[in-house]
RNA sequence: GUGGAUGUAGCUCAGCAGGUUAGAGCAUCAGAUUGUGGUUCUGAGGGUCGUGGGUUCGAGUCCCAUCUUCCACCCCA
């Protein structure tokens, strides 16, 4: 039998328990604040129906959708015709009736209409599971990673926009991850494109003008002539493109450009709202707003929101928008949603590259017992289950090996405290308490060394 | 999906114009040191050179294919 090299499908991780620990950490971080916002756990299937996903996240998203091999005979519920064609987009669609999921939102719009009534709105749910997408792995962008999401659905109110601002301050405070929040507006865009007469070409336009700040104002705007647009139509963009200043002054000039265009204008409020909200409250990172930001427009209708960590080159961080009828499609039309999306594996790239995980996550045990024999692991196995009844996370060292191996096993695992007992600590029930950072060693009774550890 | 790089020990890499048994550092394990780790010294294990073909008397080295990882585009967390 030819023996086989193990591996994993392209773009997936395996994860060991210290990658793990420092996953939990971002994980756990996110969770507290989503639930300190009053946001409530779901979760929904790994799979959903290809039919759920299909033609929600536009051309280029449908072909990133993992599909999923029907069971059994699957080929007799192909068409013939479409096989021999080789036509694959068709027979795909024959012999798959589910896939992977591709993201958070859609499966929870799925989740609320199908247990609308069973869901008091306006609804505030938290997300936090893996994704797929057949994309091409690069740096910070993988095949399986998780989002981490939290939605408020059954409410126009821009009250939650800046709740969510709030949140995605609070989360990257605590990492200590310095950000730029960017924020924009669908309307916004919208009305652009209405102003230079071109409202049809919004996605054009905008996933040109997407790319600025990375090839620059020349590049756009060839790109934007390529795209259909009229010399007239740039000229007329380029005082948008090239619009600077504080926030309440870009708005100002925006609101004498658009001045005839009512999605524009209310575009222009809803960012005014939101600002002004967030001047009553203000973040601790830099929260801007930026025309050129583009992001998810295959279904955002309002806000749309975008993260960049500052002090490293990774493609955004955190992401999400408002979408007015998601579940629309899903036949309950009128429920506007508005959520974001925390991307936990680039979080986790951009603080490993900056150093940025607290020591002490790796600390698993926070004692070892070590062993010397029969009669002393009799008396440290006492001592052991005192510690956990205590609540102290330990260990005893299962075999009596050399006490150099012991040690060594306590430093390498980041265990900070190891106890000794031998002969002499049991005679006195004084045992060794050796804290590993400093060194020190002093002999202490179990119950002190209880309400030392319960102290730090 | 398009274009480009990469692949030698667990990790980071050497390996000269193709020529005997493929090397180093770190890591691992053991010993120096039978109640004390992070330093030092000694020794050991570990590789069908990503995989499969081809050229050649001979391939880690050259050619082709394939896979992986990385980079750009596209798109995104």
């Amino acid at each position: 039998m030819a023996k086989e090299k193990p591996s994993i499908p392209k773009g997936t991780r395996d994860f060991s328990p210290e990658e793990i620990a420092k996953r939990n950490y971002i994980f756990d971080t996110i969770r507290n604040i989503y639930s300190l916002y009053g946001f409530k756990p779901i979760e929904t299937p790994a799979m959903e129906n290809l039919s759920t996903l299909m033609g929600k996240y536009g051309e280029e998203g449908d072909r990133l959708i993992f599909r999923i091999l029907n069971s059994g005979d699957f080929l007799s519920k192909a068409n013939i015709k479409d096989l021999n064609a080789g036509d694959s987009q068709k027979v795909s669609a024959q012999i798959c009736e589910k896939a992977l999921r591709y993201d958070l939102t859609v499966p929870f719009a799925r989740y609320v209409v199908q247990h609308q009534n069973e869901i008091t709105f306006p609804f505030r749910r938290y997300q936090i599971q893996p994704v797929w997408r057949a994309d091409r792995p690069q740096r910070g962008r993988y095949r399986e990673f998780f989002q981490c999401d939290a939605d408020v659905i059954g409410s126009d109110s821009l009250f939650n926009e800046f709740e969510l601002v709030k949140i995605i301050d609070k989360v990257f405070g605590e990492l200590e991850i310095q950000i730029t929040v960017k924020l924009n507006n669908r309307k916004i865009l919208a009305g652009i494109a209405e102003y230079i007469g071109f409202a049809d070409k919004i996605i054009d336009i905008t996933t040109a003008i997407d790319k600025l700040d990375k090839i620059g104002l020349e590049k756009v705007n060839e790109e934007l002539m390529d795209r259909g647009l009229t010399a007239d139509a740039v000229e007329a963009l380029q005082p948008v493109l090239m619009l600077q200043g504080s926030v309440s002054e870009k708005l100002a000039s925006l609101r004498n450009t658009l001045q005839t265009s009512p999605t524009g204008l209310q575009g222009i409020d809803e960012m005014d709202e939101v600002f002004t909200l967030l001047e009553s409250s203000p973040a601790y990172c830099h929260v801007e707003l930026d025309l050129t930001l583009a992001r998810g427009l295959n279904y955002y209708t309002g806000a749309i929101i975008e993260v960049k960590a500052k002090d490293v080159a990774m493609g955004s961080i955190c992401g999400g928008g408002r979408y007015d009828d998601l579940t629309g499609i899903f036949g309950l039309p009128g429920v506007s949603g508005v959520g974001i999306s925390f991307g936990a594996d680039r979080i986790y790239d951009v603080m490993q590259e900056l150093g940025l995980f607290p020591n002490d996550v790796l600390t698993f045990s926070k004692v070892l017992l070590v062993n010397f024999g029969t009669e002393e692991q009799k008396y440290a196995q006492k001592v052991l289950f005192k510690l956990r009844d205590a609540g102290i996370s330990c260990e005893l060292y299962p075999e009596a090996a050399k006490m150099k191996k012991q040690m060594q096993y306590a430093d390498k695992n980041q265990i900070p405290f190891v106890i000794i007992i031998g002969k002499n600590e049991m005679e006195t029930g004084q045992l060794a308490f050796k804290n590993m950072k400093t060194g020190v060693q002093e002999l202490m009774d179990t119950e002190a060394v209880i309400s030392y550890l319960n102290k730090i």
